[in-house]
DNA sequence: TACGTGGCGCTTTTT
DNA sequence: GCGCCACGTA
């Protein structure tokens, strides 16, 4: 008889998650919640991360294909964090999954369709300081007489116009907001705005706004392409949602319109991005527009203690334009009162702090589960001094990131003029590296390249080019639901990437570049630059980043650094960390893409010492985040709130949000700290009123510290 | 092109 | 009190 033998299934189906024990309630509903649209409240520290991770789980567990997913967050970081926690609880495969920030799944859509969007393929994606840099050179070209007129420069028409772009409101309405004093030049700045469009177009390179805007503009105007990416996202998740904008509503909508399966996440109360065009409007109004949409409250906090969370609904209350909800305490109650510390000056602040730090460490608590959290950058520095001086180490979040540095930025020059020629900006910044060449040899060697592309480009512009083609719709819906929550719909077929050599009908980099005329100091420095060049792109095939930034490193840049940066072994290890970083990418583009969306190195790539630390951080990057001690400095009026804010009461209710965000970071402690002098600004008065913030609260919620002692 | 000087304006937050 | 910018000079 013949041995019975049983093949499983290689997958297992693992352990089904028990929602229900997993989740409270409130928590349990949203995740289960049927489909529709769903705005689901969720109040500081009340499991939003793991209600949205449950919920994708609970629909990968349902049937639904990890494509049909789309996870929609702010930063990179939420969104890893999110999918690796659906990964540890449950087995399914997330690669084919959508989850990112607006901006990185604005680009891979746009980098299947670059032509119909307008494009070529192998198109930069162009940072802030590129767009000021590009749109510094469109002013030049207005022709006006700096000595007559003051124009704005590129980093004010860089404001305005994203600012219009995001918020979908006129120029002038927005010139009036926030520039009176150039109103006068409004149609100069719609002619920017059109040139400064031609001119990306001619570089091949799109802003951050473009990867949102030409994506909603490319799914409004091709119905196919439109239908293909609803009928592929059939469920859209949104975290952070109250700090979407008009634009990145817009991005929403559009994709959710066909299976209006769209739950968003969030809390109005933390809302704190309006100055970049976010609009809690949208949270606010969502159940308007989504007719049938139901909403989930989850006022559960499980983060701080009773002490913590009773100051933070004070803080909030004092605000009128919410969703009335009260968090409720889920910890028993802690040790200690949030503490009130006035201090003589910010020095005494900052000594206040490192003091408290050590002995908190002396009685146990990490430096890791400490952070000091601020209103601006530039409110840490005598704290960095102080903790420098000390030997506590630190981590500090706020202030320039990594990759927004100078010489990260020039090393990322080469790679991307190597994979875009027409990229102007990063020609421009490669040239000007050299000796003898500054802004206007940079020009004019640019119109000689320029002019050859477009020589070169002329008889490829008649070719048609290729159009992804995709299949044709199926109109006929499947018959059967594939699982009780999912909506009956056809498979559809992922789209490839457009990959095309950048290369390919140009002139070779050497033909292109030797013949050029440079200045004779320039002439040897040039001819080294063209070889490397070359080197990155032999033959026009695109090397791997990490060669080219080796490449870069040996034959030019290393050089350069030494003779320019007075701190060359920190750079050179930033450099080092950069190559390293590259390793992990095959593909060139696939690195830029990375190294323009991405905000900083993560400390997965960067801080392997496992050296302990305390954090320093502004409130708006702390968002999300919490520690068993949280030290809240500067408040005092005109630093937090900030002195900006306090001509406009939305402005200044946005400053108490981001108070509340400040507060509900902490676990256990809290101190509120300020100093009453500030000597290091002659600008105004160096008395310091303790922040209205503080007065909000009442008196019996916190205990005040006389600190005294000798200096 | 690179560097020095004097005047001015005024501080945020960032995908 | 400082940094940035525009301008003038080698």
């Amino acid at each position: 008889m013949a041995r019975q033998y049983t093949l499983h299934r290689t997958a297992p189906a693992g352990p089904r998650i028990d929602f229900a024990a997993e989740l409270n309630p409130q928590q349990l509903a949203a995740v289960t919640a049927p489909p529709g649209p769903a705005l689901v409240i969720a109040g500081a520290g009340s499991g939003k991360t793991r209600t949205l991770t449950y919920r994708v789980a609970y629909l990968l567990e349902n049937g639904i294909r990890p494509e049909h997913v789309l996870l929609l967050t702010f930063t990179n970081k939420a969104a890893r964090e999110m999918l690796d926690r659906v990964a540890a609880i449950c087995p399914h495969d997330l690669a084919g999954l959508w989850g990112g920030t607006f901006h990185s799944i604005g680009n891979r859509i746009l980098r299947r369709h670059p032509n119909e969007a307008g494009f070529a393929p192998g198109f930069s994606i162009m940072d802030r300081e590129d767009a000021e840099d590009m749109l510094d050179g469109v002013v030049a070209t207005l022709g006006f007489d700096p000595k007559e007129k003051r124009f704005p420069k590129g980093q004010v028409v860089a404001d305005v116009l994203s600012y219009q772009l995001n918020t979908g409101r006129s120029l002038e309405d927005v010139l009036l907001e926030k520039y009176p004093h150039f109103f006068e030049f409004a149609a100069e700045l719609e002619q920017a705005r059109v040139k400064y469009e031609a001119k990306k177009k001619k570089a091949n390179a799109l802003d951050f706004d473009d990867l949102l805007e030409k994506t909603v503009r490319l799914l409004k105007s091709n119905a196919a392409l439109a239908e293909h990416y609803q009928r592929q996202f059939q469920f859209v998740l949104v975290d952070e949602y109250q700090d979407t904008n008009h634009l990145q509503n817009d991005f929403i909508e559009i994709l959710a319109a066909r299976h209006h399966n769209v739950m968003v996440v969030g809390d109005d109360a933390q809302s704190i991005y309006s100055w970049r065009g976010a609009d809690f409007r949208n949270i606010l109004e969502f159940p308007k527009r989504h007719p049938g949409a139901v909403v989930y409250k989850i006022e559960t906090n499980y983060r701080s203690v009773p002490q913590v969370l009773a100051v933070a609904n004070a803080a909030i209350s004092a605000n009128k334009q919410q969703f009335q909800k009260v968090l409720q305490a889920a910890r028993e109650e802690g040790a200690v009162k949030p503490a009130m510390v006035p201090l003589p000056d910010s020095q005494q602040q900052a000594q206040f702090v490192a003091q408290r730090m050590l002995e908190l460490h002396e009685e146990g608590i990490a430096l890791d589960d400490m952070a000091v959290l601020y209103r601006a950058h530039f409110h840490s520095m005598e704290l960095q001094m102080e903790l420098t001086r000390r030997g506590i180490p630190f981590e500090l979040t706020s202030g320039l990131r990594f990759f927004e540095q100078a010489h990260i930025k020039d090393v990322g020059a080469f790679l991307k003029w190597v994979v875009n020629p027409r990229d102007e900006v990063a020609f421009k910044r490669m040239a000007r590296l050299l000796p003898g060449i500054g802004a206007r040899s940079a020009d004019a060697l640019w119109a000689s390249v320029s002019d050859a592309l477009s020589a070169a480009d002329a008889p490829l512009l008649k070719k048609e080019t290729p159009t992804t083609v995709i299949a044709p719709v199926v109109v006929a819906e499947a018959e059967q639901p594939v699982s009780p929550i999912a909506p009956a719909e056809t498979p559809t077929q992922e789209l490839p990437e457009t990959i095309a050599n950048p290369w390919e009908g140009l002139p070779a980099i050497k033909e292109l570049l030797l013949p050029l005329k440079v200045p004779a100091k320039a002439k040897a420095a040039w001819e080294q630059l063209v070889f490397t060049l070359d080197e990155l792109a032999p033959g026009g095939h695109l090397a791997p980043p990490q060669e080219m930034i080796h490449s870069v490193l040996e034959a030019v840049y290393d050089d350069y650094a030494r003779v320019n940066f007075p701190n060359y072994d920190q750079r050179r290890e930033d450099l080092n960390t950069l190559a390293n970083f590259a390793r992990q990418y095959e593909s060139t583009q696939a690195f830029l893409d990375q190294l323009a969306l991405l905000t900083s190195l993560d400390a997965t790539a960067r801080n392997n010492e496992e050296t302990e630390r305390v954090t320093l951080t502004s409130v708006h990057q702390a968002k999300g985040l919490e520690w068993k001690v949280v030290f809240v400095i500067w408040l005092a009026d005109g630093k937090f709130p900030s002195s900006r804010s306090l001509e406009s009461s939305e402005a200044i209710e946005e400053e108490r949000r981001l108070f509340y965000v400040a507060v509900t970071r902490a676990m256990d402690e809290l101190y509120l700290t300020y100093p009453c002098m500030s000597f290091n600004s002659a600008y105004g008065d160096p008395l310091q009123r303790p922040s209205r913030f503080l007065a909000e609260v009442p008196k019996t919620l916190i205990e005040e510290w006389e600190v005294g002692g000798v200096f």
